[in-house]
DNA sequence: TACATTTACTACGTCAGGCGTAGTACGACA
DNA sequence: TGTCGTACTACGCCTGACGTAGTAAATGTA
């Protein structure tokens, strides 16, 4: 197995970065450490679907952007907060995930295939 | 709620079709018919999206189509069966499945949000 | 102090799967 | 005779993921 692919994920990374910025805001480069190790390295979010992910969640008004920097001052980089809207939708897509598992599950076999055990 | 995005069910409407596949050769209609009460009507996949999964899931030997028809001899519809390639398809997107879904969790709140219990 | 690496992005373009819309054709039913 | 259900095909758009490339400041390293 190679991993999780894209065509699985998809709708799911913007579900993983608004669970992360519900806890505190955040800024990209953390965001996919944070992405990484709680996800115990099984799945590491492209940089490019991280940044447009921000961007699309943004004009949804789903976050907000303001600059910060870290504790010595410097490193200027672009945070990211969740908004009351971006909550809405984090609580929705957590729904459509129960939803989802439930009925993907239906079409999902537990038993070995191979061993004919059926 | 609205149900289930395409964003979302990317990724498993060919598993979900080659599971149906896996019990025995079946055809467009069926199959759609099938999904529709296997989800308890919480799925109803599209035509488009069925039958351009049969395509492509014959390009890629998962599937091989033949002409059949229905006992009283009328009604001619294409078939399509599952092949071995299609069953170790099948399996490894049953694998990725239980990894997907053991990655999601971690970022899906099961607290109200709104009680603010946590 | 020079150089590599890490951090922190932006820009651009491609790709694939899902889906909207439309149309065809045949049989059953009323 | 007309509508509904069945069984598709064709065409084209949309969106999110991602490959590639480039920039630039800060930090580690020899």
């Amino acid at each position: 197995m190679t991993g999780i692919s894209s065509d699985v994920i998809r709708g799911y990374n913007d579900t993983m970065i608004l669970f992360l910025l519900l806890e505190k805001p955040s800024y990209g480069y953390e965001i996919s450490k944070q992405i990484k190790s709680l996800s115990q390295e099984k799945y590491v979010i492209k940089e490019t679907t991280l940044y447009s992910a921000f961007t699309r969640m943004e004009k949804n008004g789903y976050i907000q952007s303001f600059s910060g920097s870290d504790e010595t001052g410097s490193k200027r980089r672009t945070y990211y907060r969740i908004t009351e809207e971006g909550i809405a939708y984090y609580k929705a897509r957590c729904e459509e995930w129960h939803l989802t598992k439930e009925v993907v599950e239906k079409f999902i076999l537990k038993e070995e295939l191979s061993h004919g055990n059926n």
